[in-house]
DNA sequence: TATGCGTGGAT
DNA sequence: TATCCAAGCAT
């Protein structure tokens, strides 16, 4: 096996041609507009964040900016992202910010890591890219580029183990700048060529010294990879009650949320754990609004 | 570690 | 049409 460093170098200049130019990266970025994409993008394709950031930052430049209005209003203004617990976690983050660390996005991993619903992904992401910090960033992209290129499998498996993380440590430059690049460099790389479905390895810079390439690209036999179901289930009722309370104007009535669905149970069940989420509250007798 | 949590585009 | 997938987190 070719040494480690030989990653490095193709995949920098590959990432210095082909990086998009996207809002939270380059000179206009700043670590809250980082943190707000880092949140957006959790799960979410880039082509459906970027008008949303664009707002958001319009809207609440500054996380002061954010945690002075009400949680209800990021739920709104979180339209059809998805995953709407992700805005009130941003809100709340935006609240910890503004009380504990002066309204600045906390620098270090292990102040980040504390904040609601920054994991460890988004704390190393935001450690990386936004203040040029040195960490594993370990990301779907970059999980899938170390698991063809160093281990000749198609997909990693199906949650981080000690071997995969310790490997993504060994590959990671010693200087924090370009360790920081390396980052967004593999995951640009993950994104753009080394695809989850038909992976366009003619335009890859390490396709000559990919392991997953050079055993003839054999597909994966690990443990089944399950994809989550969505009809009928719970998360499709929350999505529809909470969507006819994200485009009303006020407090909407029990009897207009009867019509989304017609099973009561699962309705109730539903409306219930929107209100113990915190994404909607009960406001009067019967009825329902944002936070 | 396994599960639940939204949404919509691509194949 | 059904399935897969998209920069994860919290429990």
């Amino acid at each position: 096996m070719r040494g480690v460093s030989d990653l490095h170098s193709p995949v920098l200049a590959w990432y210095d041609e082909h990086a998009r130019a996207l809002p939270w990266r380059g000179n206009g970025a700043t670590a809250w507009s980082v943190m707000v994409s880092e949140f957006m993008l959790q799960q979410t394709p880039v082509v459906r964040v970027l008008p949303m950031h664009a707002q958001w930052l319009e809207r609440w430049p500054t996380p002061t900016a954010l945690a002075d209005d009400d949680s209800g209003e990021a739920v709104r203004a979180w339209g059809r992202l998805g995953y709407p617990r992700r805005a009130l976690r941003l809100h709340a983050a935006a609240v910890a910010i503004r009380d504990q660390h002066g309204g600045q996005v906390p620098e270090s991993y292990d102040d980040l890591v504390e904040l609601p619903g920054v994991g460890d992904y988004t704390a190393a992401a935001i450690a990386s890219f936004a203040h040029g910090r040195r960490h594993v960033v370990l990301d779907t992209n970059v999980r899938r580029v170390l698991a063809r290129a160093v281990s000749g499998e198609e997909f990693p498996p199906p949650s981080v183990r000690k071997a995969e993380r310790e490997l993504a440590t060994s590959l990671l430059p010693e200087d924090a700048p370009t360790a920081a690049t390396w980052a967004v460099a593999t995951m640009e790389l993950g994104a753009l060529v080394c695809t989850a479905t038909n992976p366009d390895c003619d335009r890859c810079p390490i396709t000559d010294r990919c392991a997953w390439v050079a055993a003839g690209r054999p597909a994966y036999d690990g443990p089944a990879r399950k994809v989550q179901s969505w009809a009928g289930t719970d998360r499709q009722v929350r999505g529809r009650l909470l969507a006819v309370v994200r485009e009303s104007a006020g407090a909407v009535p029990r009897r207009r949320l009867d019509q989304v669905w017609t099973d009561d149970a699962q309705r109730e069940r539903a409306l219930a754990s929107l209100v113990v989420d915190g994404l909607l509250v009960r406001v009067e007798p019967d009825h329902f609004a944002l936070p």
